[in-house]
DNA sequence: TTAAACTTTCAAAACTTTTTGAAAGTTTAA
DNA sequence: TTAAACTTTCAAAAAGTTTTGAAAGTTTAA
């Protein structure tokens, strides 16, 4: 396969990830541009390359910085703006993790603390089917929280070295 | 709050939260409403609680099955079919990892393996910034496999136990 | 100042996904 | 058999999301 070929082949790849995990397709094309590309990129050169629009662009590179996924770079005596991506991919799943874990899993930790305190008349098969499912998944979402919390702390090596130990 | 506020808060959470992490709201719901019932659910039933057509109850009936997450159910004497979900939380998440990883993360590592065979100049800085960034997410990738691998394997305690090890 | 070079915004259009509901299909009891 | 009770399908409609591009806004050099 020619670089080119796979240039594309991992762009569109990344793209369709991103959208199967909720994050908007050319947003994850963006980033996937820039983790290949050596140089840092102006918003023409993403529009030409991904055949999208100027404002389509802006809004994404947007996003991305909002992410922590991507920077803004000032070239000495330039006028433009060129956006370059952290490389490594440690920096990136935590980035996501933690972006995702502020998003999404502290609302739905906050909505299951105020469920768990419902109370009811415990023979109540409705009431026990309730409490007892909401309980449970309170634990599981806190032990995912406390699990992602050492993740973000960590240093990759570490995290991977602990998680060796265990799975043999 | 009251019970039945309770429940519709769950639903309208689980709902949320599917969404934001790429799965159908819809599917969400019918799964938390039968997360929460004591009893297994006709589609007629789930059609009224949670206002929802017949076609798009069925389907989402029919999609939650495929993903292992609910089951059909006989009741002796009668001709309807009823609904139930596995209680299990731990069962619950395993099942959504197994699935996902089948239909999301194998695709993408066959595509990382091929392009990791991509050959080129080591001098040119495009194909060496494209290789070090497939190879660096391939090997996250694997490792992510593999401790999906060893997760779905486990039984609960011996998974939670053995984290608790690490993360103190 | 001014105007050129650039970035951001946002309403409308395009596209994608989900939902509906009526029709077709299936199963069962008699 | 038949027909009632139920499930499934699928094309069209609705809803939701993303993209466009022109206009407005901002920054900088001279």
């Amino acid at each position: 396969m020619e670089l080119a070929e796979a240039k594309q082949k991992f762009i569109e790849s990344w793209g369709k990830l991103g959208s199967e995990w909720g994050i908007n397709r050319t947003m994850a094309q963006v980033h996937a541009l820039l983790l290949i590309s050596p140089e840092a990129l102006t918003t023409e050169e993403i529009m030409e390359t991904l055949n999208i629009s100027r404002g389509n662009a802006n809004m994404n590179l947007r996003d991305l910085i909002g992410w922590g996924l991507i920077e803004k770079q000032h070239k000495a005596g330039e006028r433009k703006e060129y956006f370059f991506a952290d490389k490594d991919t440690w920096n990136i799943a935590r980035q996501v993790a933690k972006e995702r874990r502020k998003r999404e899993l502290d609302p739905v930790l906050k909505v299951l603390d105020e469920l768990s305190k419902v109370t009811g008349d415990s023979k109540d098969p409705e009431f026990r089917t309730f409490s007892k499912s909401i309980t449970d998944i309170n634990k599981l979402a806190k032990n995912v929280d406390k699990t992602l919390d050492t993740m973000l702390k960590a240093e990759e090596s570490w995290f991977w070295g602990s998680l060796f130990k265990i799975f043999k």
